[in-house]
DNA sequence: GACGATGTAGAACGATCCCTCTACCTACGC
DNA sequence: GCGTAGGTAGAGGGATCGTTCTACATCGTC
């Protein structure tokens, strides 16, 4: 992926994610990738691409922010998770998780809906093996939704929530 | 609110929530709601209203489907919420949220976030009210939003979670 | 200095969208 | 028997949409 590529990509990304699915034009998604329509329809042939690379885009960096560097006690990694999702909402995802709202938009579209599941899986993937709790993926994943989709409305109390859950989880069960 | 006014909010809710709010169109919704045009925009002078005449219809029948007749005691009562949120997402919601789904289609409408924020509201103040945990609805909260968004990706599995995490919370909190 | 590759600017097309309007039908109270 | 309220069917306008295409600018390479 090349200097444009990233550029169309990232481009895309924000305006989705600041607009929603439904609304922004093509001509829209052009000034915020900041290219011309022709060089924008090179890279991403028709609009439903360009949904998808916006979407690709963000699963790496969502990845990257939440997964990198993280502390390797468990229960210190777990916390750091949390703190990080909280961020990624005030920063990136004021309006919520943008592959739900992806598939919102178009609930027939498979792809979208494989891009879906996907994302998901590696988060919840990722999660799991930090917790080092094997089959219990689900937990953790519902926690972390739970925050995603709670944050929008109750703020940093819905962080507080998320860490007491997975403590009572740790500890309880 | 008549018999075409019901007729008419069951359509649009149920034509919104199987394609989402950004792919029917005014005739779809007409075809769905089983009227005319002329007496759709009579009862819903624009597209806008369709929206949230179905949304308002959803958190009626969301409300009284989850909460209404619920058992007495505490552990049951919130044992039975989860159930009836997990049969809830198999019979209507296979697609999520439909409030999420709304909004995030026009994530700068005002109304439509008035609306999101005054339902989750109702639910979490409900569900409070039936744990009897004075200012721990976002714990609950926080796990109905979890389950909701995990139920399309894990099905039962993830009520199975929640009831852990509810189990937990109760126990060692 | 010509040239091909790759970019920009934006006009134009056909389709579709939301919404309005006309024309007609039916049921019912007086 | 007739007027009125409230319904259906569907054509049409004006705007916008996604997409394609033409015309021109820029830059590195031979």
């Amino acid at each position: 992926m090349n200097a444009i590529e990233l550029k169309i990509a990232a481009g895309l990304e924000r305006a989705f994610a600041e607009n929603g699915f439904a609304e922004p034009s093509v001509e829209d998604l052009r000034d915020a990738a900041g290219v011309s329509l022709r060089t924008l329809y090179k890279y991403a042939p028709s609009r439903d691409v360009m949904v998808r690379t916006a979407l690709e885009h963000r699963h790496r960096r969502y990845i990257a922010h939440v997964f990198d560097d993280l502390p390797g006690d468990a229960d210190a990694a777990v916390s750091a998770i949390l703190d990080r999702v909280a961020g990624w909402m005030r920063r990136e995802a004021t309006h919520g998780c943008l592959f739900h709202a992806a598939v919102a938009a178009a609930p027939h579209d498979p792809t979208l809906r494989a891009l879906l599941q996907s994302h998901k899986a590696e988060v919840a993937r990722r999660a799991a093996a930090v917790t080092g709790q094997a089959g219990r993926d689900v937990d953790m994943t519902l926690i972390i939704e739970g925050l995603t989709q709670s944050w929008p409305l109750y703020g940093d109390a819905a962080v507080v929530s998320a860490r007491r859950l997975s403590l009572a989880l740790r500890q309880c069960a």
